[in-house]
RNA sequence: ACCCGGGUGGUGGAACUGGUAGACACGCAGGACUUAAAAUCCUGUGGACCUUAUACGUCCGUGCGGGUUCGAUUCCCGCCCCGGGUACCA
């Protein structure tokens, strides 16, 4: 008789979900151990094979710490705000709370059999008004919230105002936007909106502007994944980078600490590197380059004060504020045309074809600050309007790409730095800081160092501007213009935007009667009926994004049925942070950076007592398709195994892999499959029709999707697990490929025999080696 | 374009700090057992050459091209290909 795991694993997976095996309490002798995977996105293509790999590994791992003596928090849940529900409801009508529902339960399904040790009685749903009253109720701490420079940290804007009644602004050290100074008597008399508008530019949860691309035609604003050479990628419809009224998140006020923290966390140094690049934290200086024949200034911030008299040109971006103004007549026409052009553009696209080099002369000239030369300013879609000033001052000879943009627009390369070293400056400019000044004024022989630090000092000092650590950072624009999101808890009286009091949240998403944009371009909550604030004033309509209900949802874990607070204050205490989190690398610079942000956050404001969410973390690799493919020859309906391919002229035709044994097709089964191979001829060698196969991403697209299902339906879920762990290292990504799966199998069913008799169990302490081989001991 | 990974037999992969490349396993082939099959056990298994066949032996081989070294999968330089990310996918 042979190991029956359909009977085996029902019977245990029924006593676990019986028994409530896999519960744990909040209270415990035992030390806590926390094992956090990322939650899934209910697709609705349910999971393939890939998605379990990390859940697999922590439930080993939880289930081991659990043999070890831990108290283990091991729970799973859903991400189930997103935008692929609401594509489906755009399109179908359903909403997209319906098709979640669906979802969800064909992926509890799916888990269920594989064998999870979770603890279900924790769930959490970041798209249910009990899971999102506290995603708002954060939200408003943010919001009442500024971060002062001076304690390094976040507190409560009450503080701030106090201050402001006191002495004005001028003693603030804070992380704010731009505002101008006033007194506590010009504060005392501000009218509200003034208030409101000073206070926001502090506020951690504020309202600001952003650059977005919006697309009028549809009426809402696209990724810049969406967006095709100016085109909607749907529809083709003009998209325009426009500056609009966003919320956002001070993220950058947390740059320096969300970089140190880094080191005292177990993530891998290429995690780590990832997010130091993403915070790209840069010291330079802002020089102010004066106007001819204006008050006004273009501002540029460099790393390299040193190159100064080497700048030829200064480029700004399309979208400067200055562009219009400073645009002579002559010019005009052809500045209006390039900047229509040239900012519509993604700004993956203007960064991603250096080779499309473009720029347009506006006219006007800067003077430089030592030399007192004139400077052409250029207008160039290699500057991005979010980074630094949106300006730079170009240092041709000295810079690669001011160098490439220099050459192709004819204009000069002063070489200011003598390489150690020949350098062809014909050929390319020369970016190392190495080298000696030349043709520098009064930084004429130093070494790049000195001469940085002599020029910062020198700018100072003329106060031209200020040496400035800058980060590459930016703040997270955090509406959108959805349905399916959190609804921001923000209603607007005369036009001030005030909090709805805590109590009494949630705001719940309201229904609507479609799930689109208005005819006037608002989002989908602005066709509720009565979006307003006690019948009074209306109330924000763009939602939260993706990320919120996934940078705290760890925390809600602890305690997630509580109604009185995120969290009890005990459950926090005892579990602390996560001790191991597994997840996909995919998140490395989103969700990781988001949730550390909150969580220090939080910290700050007294509401949790760690100061990052997760000790260890492990980026499991994604497992890809294998797709399979067969030759049809061209013109015909002949299919040719691969062996005989030489004969013909042939394309290959996606099929599906689980058609698929090894290399060799079911016929019968592809047939069946699809009509056109119904009627096809196939040309087989032995009779064996043999395909190719190429590793791809697993998707429905490629028909090489395989669900963890028909795995456990054919060799049982321990096979499936035993199999996906020994397919590699985690960390690795690797494809998927079911032929070795056999070998598992045997494996266990060897191992099952081994200890059982006809099919009864049985052990003893007898030698099973006596008298069979000489000196067995 | 930039940032982070990866590329080793038919397959998954191993090789610790520069020291016998391919551990371990899958698959495949051959054999034993069986009426037969499954299961189990044993043997072989990077490629080419030499050889009747073995043994012995020779050459090539870790994406490509160079370099450092007595010695390179490992270190350096320059490329190619694949995956992920690039801020409104999650």
């Amino acid at each position: 008789m042979d190991y029956q795991f359909r009977e085996t694993e029902k019977k245990w997976q029924q006593y676990w979900a019986a028994n409530k095996t896999f519960k744990v309490e909040n209270k415990s002798d035992k030390p806590k151990f926390y094992v956090l995977d990322m939650f899934p996105y209910p697709s609705g293509a349910g999971l393939h094979v890939g998605h379990p790999l990390g859940y697999i590994a922590s439930d080993i791992y939880s289930r081991y710490k659990r043999l070890k003596g831990f108290n283990v928090l091991h729970p799973m849940g859903y991400d189930s705000f997103g935008l692929p529900a609401e594509q489906y409801a755009i399109q179908t009508g359903q909403h997209p709370a319906i098709t979640t529902e669906t979802n969800i339960n064909r992926y509890r399904e799916q888990l269920d059999k594989m064998g999870f040790s979770f603890d279900w009685d924790r769930e959490v749903r970041t798209s249910d008004p009990s899971y999102y009253k506290w995603t708002q109720w954060i939200f408003l701490k943010l919001f009442d919230a500024w971060y002062n420079n001076k304690s390094n940290r976040a507190e409560s804007i009450d503080k701030l105002i106090s201050e402001f009644e006191k002495n004005g602004n001028n003693d603030i050290s804070a992380v704010h936007d731009e505002i101008e100074n006033f007194t506590a008597a010009q504060w005392k008399n501000f009218d509200e909106t003034e208030k409101s508008r000073i206070l926001m530019a502090y506020r951690i949860a504020y309202l600001g502007e952003a650059y977005v691309n919006w697309c009028p035609a549809l009426g809402t604003v696209l990724a810049n994944d969406e967006v095709k050479d100016g085109l909607s990628e749907r529809g083709g419809h003009p998209v325009e980078r426009k500056l609009m009224k966003q919320w956002s998140m001070r993220i950058t006020a947390y740059a320096e600490r969300l970089l140190q923290g880094l080191e005292n966390i177990d993530w891998s140094d290429s995690l780590k590197e990832a997010q130091r690049n993403w915070i790209g934290k840069s010291e330079g200086t802002t020089i102010r380059f004066s106007l001819q024949n204006s008050d006004d200034y273009i501002e540029v911030f460099t790393t390299r004060p040193d190159t100064l008299f080497g700048v030829s040109f200064v480029t700004l971006a399309p979208e400067h504020e200055l562009v219009d103004k400073i645009t002579t007549s002559s010019q005009r026409a052809e500045v209006q045309d390039y900047v229509t052009k040239t900012k519509n553009r993604s700004e993956r696209e203007r960064q991603a074809e250096v080779t499309r080099i473009s720029g347009v002369f506006t006219g006007s000239y800067v003077i430089h600050p030592f030399t007192g030369n004139k400077i052409p300013v250029w207008i160039g879609d290699y500057v991005l309007a979010g980074y630094g000033t949106g300006a730079v001052m170009a240092v041709p000879a000295h810079d690669e790409r001011d160098f490439r943009f220099a050459t192709h627009l004819g204009l000069d390369r002063p070489q200011v730095i003598e390489p150690n070293i020949t350098h062809d400056f014909g050929k390319g400019s020369w970016d190392a800081k190495e080298g000696k000044l030349i043709n520098s004024g009064f930084l004429n022989d130093l070494d790049v160092k000195s001469a940085i630090s002599c020029c910062i000092t020198e700018i100072e000092k003329q106060n031209l501007g200020k040496g400035k650590t800058n980060y590459r950072l930016r703040d997270a624009v955090f509406g959108r213009q959805r349905y399916w999101g959190e609804p921001i808890p923000i209603y607007y009286k005369e036009n001030i935007p005030v909090a709805i009091p805590e109590n009494e949240l949630p705001l719940v998403l309201p229904e609507v009667d479609k799930f689109l944009p208005t005819e006037t371009g608002e989002p989908p909550l602005a066709r509720a009926k009565n979006w307003k604030y006690k019948n009074l004033f209306p109330l924000e309509t763009t939602t939260m994004p993706g990320w919120a209900g996934s940078s705290w949802y760890f925390l809600r874990y602890m305690d997630a049925n509580n109604n009185t607070s995120f969290a009890s204050k005990d459950a926090l205490n005892y579990w602390q942070n996560v001790d191991l989190y597994i997840g996909g690398s995919e998140h490395a610079t989103g969700h990781l950076l988001y949730v550390r942000f909150w969580t220090k956050a939080l910290k700050d404001l007294g509401y949790i007592n760690i100061d990052e969410p997760a000790q260890k973390l492990i980026n499991q690799g994604m497992i890809q398709g294998t797709s399979c493919m067969v030759h049809r020859e061209v013109a015909t309906n002949k299919i040719i195994s691969v062996g005989l391919k030489s004969n013909y002229n042939t394309t290959l035709i996606h099929i599906d892999v689980n058609l698929v044994d090894n290399t060799e097709v079911d016929i019968e089964g592809l047939k069946k499959w699809r009509d056109d191979f119904a009627t096809a001829e196939f040309v087989t060698e032995n009779g064996k029709l043999i395909c190719e196969t190429a590793v791809e991403k697993m998707s429905k697209r490629w028909y090489n999707v395989v669900t963890p299902d028909s795995i456990c339906e054919k060799y049982g879920a321990d096979c499936l697990r035993m199999y996906e762990m020994f397919l590699g290292p985690l960390e690795q990504s690797k494809p998927w490929n079911t032929n070795g799966i056999a070998g598992v199998s045997n494996f266990i069913r060897k191992l099952w025999k081994l200890y059982h008799n006809n099919g009864k169990f049985e052990v003893s302490n007898e030698n099973r080696y006596k008298g069979r081989i000489k000196n067995a001991s």
